[in-house]
DNA sequence: TAGAAGAGCGCAAACGTTTTCGTGTTCATA
DNA sequence: TATGAACACGAAAACGTTTGCGCTCTTCTA
């Protein structure tokens, strides 16, 4: 790469000091008219641009949200860094991304490499594994630092500091209630492993809604799912049964999406001999036949409220307490829930 | 914010000049044991982390790699995005993404943010509204300045820099042949407007196979779908005539899933009455029914050869001409192109 | 004609590092 | 007692920028 021109070398060109060519380039009036002109001809010619780092350095302030997610390959995720980036990019930030891959100690180096002055602020999604553990030493040490950090979707309860989530006890309780409605009786639910919180969260929405209907919880209705298991066959199990369940709520697209493909394969018709509803509106549930009602979860909103939080936290714009942003989910009714009586 | 700690400080607190510090840090023989054990310990207590941007600008080295994708929503671009990161970080890098939104002066701003001095090269996947218009001087810039570049997917053959694309060519050959060896006859194509290169090069793979068959090509066959406008109904249009075709080879995903559904819609059977292609293997062609057959791309691999050249690129370990990586594309065959005859 | 005013520019510090090249002290050896 | 090495550390430059202040020279005013 050709070394980029610098100040330094516009002041030699012209036997003039670096200071006089800032200001220059800067129309500052110290400057005189003729050696203003020569000087931003010149720049211009080859091009000048500060060099960012000199000014990140100088002005202590990078523009840059370091982002760490779990994985991007997921169409939520990908709704998310999207919002983040579009409300960045209004604000004059760049986005930096980094993948956990669910790791624990990923995300230990990823904490690492973006908080040595890198970025301004952070933005994360916990890692399963971190999660599993309970081990959050390196967020505490940010906190410690009042380093500008927003948690999203994934939180952690013990750490203070700014938030945004979905309401997911609201949008199980939703989902349920509306699977209640079309005449569902035995209502499955296929969740997560207990550790992941969203799962919890959903199963209490779940859990609520029953009670509040009158129904009878049935523990062997609730299936928690091993994401490191093949899916197929643990959700297979849940349909191929002499008495399978008239409805499902999944606490995720992919979960429901094989829900129904092992319905129609053992030969069930979907909504009449079950009712599927499953979170994220990604497009699975769009081309899926029927398609799949699901909880909307709004990534993109949620992006640009973590986005918004966080940069109104190191721009010192924010309130001094702690914000926890809760995005209620809406149903979107497709046709795997028609109501069928 | 807490300001961090610096050199600076930690040579105040023992009376010592910051050089010695540095030295201490590094284990310099150069430090008496005495002072080393001292620093390395009140280091280690306040939690030292060199600055980065400091040592990025003394290095004139960010180790941080900029992609600019047109949209990041996109399980094509998120999996190319997850390649590129996993190799960049087995190589000390991270990674910085910005999207153009298929915006031709979005594009260009990102061009303008990441080239000063913040990223050591670039990924590039070119937008729409840049290969529409083919107006290509923050390129050509680049180039000029020997930046290090690459270009992926949606490259442009003018530009002298590394690339990796599929072979789109082959690709559409390979499904285009697989059509006809199951009985098609009548086989159209759903592909973009003309100035999307991919859209045309599958066109051509499409064509050469046609010939190769013996089999006239048919121009009101193909069908150029505008992504601005209602892709239900332009793509409903083909399938909702008196004579649709007996088979379809889509350049994307979601054209064909949109071409199953009419298809159904209309009451035709996939496969028997009309068998369905699609480029790009998602998630979605996991989950229609039938699944679909794809011509995969793998996006990963796409992403990890675009880091690979790229960082050999910026660590002069690269060949000097540039480099053509191409991908061949496999077909996943699913049931809508089950063989039916 | 002395003084002030103002125009036009340079110095130097600051951001936080690393690294080369000193410099001063101590100690052993001839 | 002079010489040399070994040891322990500091000064300064470099990366590229911004900016407050000071300096010099001209020009105007009283």
């Amino acid at each position: 790469m050709k070394p980029r021109i610098t100040l330094k070398k516009i002041a030699k060109e012209f036997g003039v000091s670096i200071s006089t060519v800032s200001k220059a380039l800067k129309d500052s009036h110290e400057i005189s008219e003729d050696t203003r002109a020569k000087i931003k001809a010149f720049a211009d010619y080859y091009n000048y641009k500060p060099n960012s780092l000199a000014l990140q350095l100088r002005n202590q302030k990078t523009s840059v949200i370091g982002v760490i997610i779990p994985e991007i390959v997921h169409h939520f995720f990908s709704t998310v860094i999207n919002g983040i980036e579009r409300y960045a990019n209004e604000k004059g930030y760049n986005v930096m991304v980094c993948l956990s891959n669910e790791s624990y100690e990923k995300e230990v180096s990823n904490f690492g490499v973006l908080t040595n002055g890198s970025v301004d602020g952070l933005i994360v999604s916990v890692a399963r594994e971190t999660q599993e553990n309970q081990v959050y030493k390196h967020f505490e040490a940010l906190i410690n630092d009042d380093f500008p950090l927003v948690l999203f979707d994934r939180i952690i309860d013990e750490i203070e500091c700014d938030k945004v989530i979905i309401d997911d006890v609201g949008g199980a309780y939703k989902a349920t209630n509306h699977l209640v409605e079309i005449g569902a009786k035995r209502i499955a639910l296929i969740t997560t492993q207990d550790y992941i919180t969203v799962g919890c969260l959903r199963k209490e929405g779940y859990l609520k809604a029953l009670v509040a209907n009158g129904i009878a919880i049935d523990e062997s209705l609730i299936y928690k799912i091993d994401d490191d298991k093949d899916l197929y066959e643990q959700i297979g199990k849940i349909i191929h049964v002499d008495n399978p369940p008239d409805a499902i709520l999944a606490v995720n697209e992919i979960y429901a999406a094989i829900a129904l493909k092992a319905s129609k394969t053992k030969g069930l018709v979907v909504p009449n001999d079950v009712a599927i509803i499953g979170f994220t509106s990604g497009l699975i549930s769009e081309f899926t036949s029927p398609k799949l009602t699901s909880v909307v979860q709004h990534g993109d909103l949620m992006g640009r409220q973590a986005a918004e939080l966080l940069i109104n936290r190191i721009e010192n714009t924010a309130s001094s307490e702690f914000q926890k942003e809760v995005i209620s989910p809406n149903l979107k009714i497709r046709k795997s829930t028609l109501s069928v009586k």
